[in-house]
DNA sequence: CTTGTAGTATTACATCTGTCGTTCTCCCGG
DNA sequence: CCGGGAGAACGACAGATGTAATACTACAAG
């Protein structure tokens, strides 16, 4: 099992940005994903209206026309994006193996007991579901 | 606290393929990154040459010359490469959070019982560890 | 000294990404 | 019917990446 040829929906920061808007917000006009992301990031109208051209292109989102504005929906979830990158940096990093990326974060320097804490009710819940 | 400009060491597959083999090895000529990507991956040598030039510029290895070969060794290590990148889609994806991945890993839908119950033990843990 | 050869240096090219400027079009107010 | 805008279409360019052919160099064998 395992081991089929995956191809990841890898997006980079940028492109998550824009796909973050149309996500929380279900759809967007271009210039509604420019005004979002005009503070702390300077983008030209048309750079965004480059970009997602471009997602569309990959398949990643679609637009239709109202009135003379171009409306953005995604055509992938986030959900499955996250599902994508996670899975190809577990590939990547960890040879797939989902419990060394885990290894790796709890020997991280970046976590607070806090955080494990945390975590460890979620393993808990999550064991309780399965059993469930 | 967080929010620096981190600027991450943030390698492709092939990148870090090559990365792998210099790592194994302490160090490694080109050549010998060459070969141990041969099967699989049929890379030309001055392919690997390049990308190991590249690699470093980008600050990633040095060379010395031994005879009229290059050897290569990491500037930096797997670890770091792994935080790094790690942290990176933790920050994109997740804003940072890292119970956010952990959660978003126990609910994917590639983990198996078998993880669940290693991670259980990982966390209880790395929990003592921390107390003692 | 000549030449083959191993091995590096240089150059090249396609694609993707970040970033726009410019142009084109179409609708609204006059 | 005409001129201005709003907004999309198109084209550009630089930097990174994947990939390699070609050129150059220096040493070893004769």
């Amino acid at each position: 099992m395992t081991a089929e040829q995956h191809t990841y929906q890898d997006l980079t920061e940028l492109q998550l940005a824009l796909m973050e808007v149309i996500w929380e917000k279900g759809e967007a006009t271009v210039a509604e994903v420019h005004e979002a992301l005009l503070e702390g990031r300077g983008l030209a109208m048309t750079t965004v209206a480059t970009l997602l051209s471009r997602l569309e292109k990959r398949g990643i989102v679609v637009h239709r026309s109202e009135g003379r504005q171009y409306v953005y929906e995604p055509l992938v979830s986030r959900d499955v994006v996250c599902d994508s990158m996670v899975s190809a940096l577990t590939d990547r990093l960890f040879s797939g193996d989902v419990t060394a990326l885990m290894s790796h974060l709890l020997t991280a320097s970046a976590i607070s007991p806090g955080d494990l804490a945390r975590m460890r009710r979620m393993i808990e819940q999550s064991t309780e579901t399965r059993h469930g």
